[in-house]
DNA sequence: CTAGGGTTAG
């Protein structure tokens, strides 16, 4: 055995045999690594050692300091330096990017251009990133006339910077445009516009970019798989994801917590959570957000023990859960109606120094909501004082309100949405009905006059379904689909064989009267049984039917396709805004809890 | 003596 490694080591890792003096600084600092403390001594004996100007050793100390999170440490540093050069402002700028301080990382590049040093390529690609991590679109502009006039904009990293950043703040067809006009496309750039349309809620456009990747013979990555399985999560593409994932396992791509992570989403999205845990138990060391994943998987399906039972694992294994695993347990013990459960977990939270945000509040209200328990959610929200309940909050007291039928609370809870948040035009049906079932005539034609005058149009309601991997969207307000008529009379038959099943259609009366246009529509029925008819036409007995809709499923919808799982003998799953619906033999699996 | 661009949970 080597002897030297019996050796204890000293402070700064030495084995003893050479004495602090006898060993270069850099060695030193290098010895230090990221550890704050131990870089301020190295800090001191370079001054003591009369070291202090020399130039690389203070770089190497700073960007140290940076790394280890002292961002002020490195600022002094850099002001109290004798001279500066374009190696210290640049290696400053880099690291300060890397380790996410953009504003200085900002400041750092003012200091160059003021100095009049020249930034390279390396500089470029850092400060475009901070402008993206800081949402500026003005400095990020200014940079990219730099990047033109200094003649990097042909630079493969600078080209790919700025991609993401384009994408980052929202221009995606800029950034697709430049994208395009790329004489030289590297694998991240193709990653960048991938996932600045999935980050921005175009899933389908990444999608599309993604099928023309693999028309191209472009080699995709793993960052590339992981922004698509995100992408299919959005959509619901199960097909697609699973492509992926048998891609996964059979090509040299290795399964990292990462893509663990993405696959688990995918699976629990796109309504398979057996497939999700499947990869949640293969996974080596899931860290923080696969078990959070893994736990709102459970808990968008209404399994809230699972949940509760894989976060108890959780903390057991010691891995240190956080304000989204949280809202996460909460909202599975919401829709499960565990409520004891969700009061536990709400109680530890102050136990990892976690103060409960608007998320949590959300779901505590509608924990208790759902439940019944309204005057103990309404207390909640009372109890909040002297914080004012952010609208989501009140939101949640209403649609409890509505469920458990107390229409003078109801009326209440609904002057305070309306006017924590006049302008939202998707609350305006469930403000109307509320007001409506309460008899308030007056206050249905304030909002709906609110509405009118503000030009607010609610978001139009659509459901998806995917068949031999194509989606079929059926909406109220767009397109109609080309077999609509087939469609609508294979729905009116259903209809009148789920009536003669017992199904009574929720009354007219307490729909909204901003909902009379949509009456008129050609397609009569909302976009959901549009869909489930669509499903039982084109698949064969046995095959379960899955929906995406992109709103709340409503109470008639949810009745009539509990019926029509009985009369077609079918599995039906609705993913809506908030959760799974599993239709089976007549009853579904949230318990009308929604 | 140095340092790049893209990816995960609500």
């Amino acid at each position: 055995m080597n002897a030297k490694l019996s050796q204890q080591p000293d402070t700064f890792g030495f084995n003893g045999n050479r004495t602090l003096a006898q060993t270069s600084p850099y060695q030193i600092l290098l010895r230090a690594g990221s550890h704050l403390k131990l870089l301020k001594q190295v800090h001191a004996h370079i001054i003591t050692t009369g070291r202090n100007h020399h130039l690389p050793l203070l770089t190497k100390l700073a960007t140290s300091a940076i790394s280890s999170g002292a961002i002020l440490y490195a600022q002094k540093l850099f002001l109290r330096a004798p001279t500066v050069d374009g190696f210290l402002l640049s290696s400053l700028i880099t690291a300060a990017s890397k380790f996410h301080f953009p504003l200085q990382t900002v400041l750092f590049y003012r200091h160059m251009l003021a100095r009049n040093i020249s930034p390279t390529n390396y500089t470029y690609t850092s400060v475009i990133k901070a402008c993206a991590q800081l949402q500026d679109p003005r400095t990020g502009r200014v940079v990219h006339c730099h990047i033109l006039t200094n003649g990097f904009s042909l630079d493969q990293f600078v080209e790919a910077a700025l991609v993401s950043f384009y994408a980052k703040i929202r221009e995606l067809k800029f950034a697709r445009k430049m994208f395009d006009e790329m004489p030289q496309k590297s694998i991240v750039s193709w990653n960048s516009m991938i996932s600045g349309y999935e980050q921005n809620g175009f899933a389908d456009e990444a999608i599309m970019l993604f099928a023309k990747m693999r028309e191209l013979g472009v080699q995709f990555d793993s960052a590339t798989l992981v922004s698509v399985l995100s992408a299919c999560a959005d959509t619901g593409a199960l097909e697609l994801g699973s492509w992926v994932h048998d891609y996964v396992k059979s090509n040299p791509i290795s399964l990292d917590v990462v893509l663990g992570t993405a696959l688990i989403h995918m699976y629990a999205k796109c309504g398979n959570v057996r497939k999700a845990q499947g990869v949640f138990e293969l996974m080596d060391e899931p860290n923080v957000m696969a078990w959070t994943a893994m736990i709102s998987g459970y808990g968008m399906h209404g399994f809230g023990k699972e949940a509760i039972d894989l976060f108890r694992l959780m903390i057991n294994q010691g891995i240190y859960p956080n304000e989204i695993t949280f809202v996460a347990v909460l909202s599975a013990c919401a829709h499960a109606g565990l409520v004891q459960a969700g009061r536990e977990a709400f109680a530890i939270m102050k136990n990892y120094g976690m103060m409960p945000g608007t998320e949590h509040h959300v779901c505590m209200v509608d924990m208790f909501g759902r439940m019944g328990l309204l005057s103990e959610a309404y207390h909640y929200i009372k109890d909040l004082f002297p914080v004012q309940p952010a609208p989501a909050v009140w939101t949640a007291m209403l649609g409890a309100c509505k469920l458990h039928k107390n229409y003078d609370l109801g009326v209440e809870v609904a002057d305070n949405l309306f006017a924590a948040e006049p302008d939202n035009a998707g609350h305006y049906v469930l403000l109307s009905n509320m007001y409506a079932l309460a008899g308030q005539m007056e206050r249905v034609e304030m909002v709906r006059n609110a509405a009118i005058s503000k030009e607010l149009k609610k978001p139009a309601g659509y459901s998806v379904i995917e068949i031999d991997q194509k989606a079929h969207l059926f909406s109220t307000g767009g397109m109609p689909h080309p077999e609509s008529m087939a469609i609508l009379q294979f729905l009116d038959e259903l209809v009148q064989q789920i009536k003669a099943a017992g199904y009574v259609p929720v009354s007219e009366a307490i729909m909204h009267e901003l909902e009379e246009e949509e009456k008129e529509c050609a397609l009569r029925y909302h976009s959901e049984k549009f869909a489930v008819a669509f499903g039982l036409l084109k698949t064969r007995q046995g095959v379960p039917i899955r929906i995406v809709k992109n709103l709340r499923i409503c109470e008639d919808c949810h009745m009539a396709i509990k019926y029509i799982s009985l009369v077609s003998k079918r599995e039906i799953c609705v993913r809506d805004k908030l959760r799974f619906h599993h239709f089976k033999d007549g009853s579904c699996s949230c318990k009308d809890f929604w």
